[in-house]
DNA sequence: TGGGGAATATCCCATTTTGGGCTATTCCGT
DNA sequence: ACGGAATAGCCCAAAATGGGATATTCCCCA
């Protein structure tokens, strides 16, 4: 297995992104049509077997934060 | 070649990696030797032959930061 | 309570990327 | 120019990825 595959540092991340989207009302199948990618992209970052790349984080943030049709919190200033 | 090498994300996050560390005033062993990989580790992203995962890049800037003898700016506080 | 559609999980494996020791090349001070 | 430090590149076995297809789990409702 990799190197950070696994780590303490990607099974939070992992966990973070996994519980991110369907806290923002989003399906894998919804997240994976904004991002351009299969279902199965989702499925194996959500699931650990595949690393996130920084370019990646951003667009996944991106793209799993912009539901309109759900309430969220004032982004904190800092 | 990858989806996201190469990407002006990536180029973006190359370059500004590739100045942080002599910034820092490092060389690419002593960072190297701080993430205790091989010199040809940094070579490879600073050089854009190889992406960074999230977990990575966090390292990264940690260990690339912390030199104590040189004078950097207070960190913005926001 | 079981039928069925939606959501999630897993398979498979050709293709791509990586790890890292070692060598080559470039830089620079004297 | 010489010499050492820094950076760049080579090589290829081993590891990770891509993504279509299929299987499994969930859950709503008649």
């Amino acid at each position: 297995m990799g190197r950070t595959l696994r780590s303490p540092g990607h099974l939070a991340l992992m966990a973070t992104l996994k519980q991110a989207r369907p806290d923002a009302g989003q399906t894998r199948t919804e997240l994976a049509e904004r991002l351009k990618r299969p279902q199965s992209f989702i499925a194996k970052y959500e699931n650990g077997e595949r690393r996130i790349d920084v370019v990646e984080l951003i667009e996944i943030v991106a793209a799993a934060g912009t539901d309109p049709q759900r309430h969220r919190p004032d982004r904190p200033r800092c």
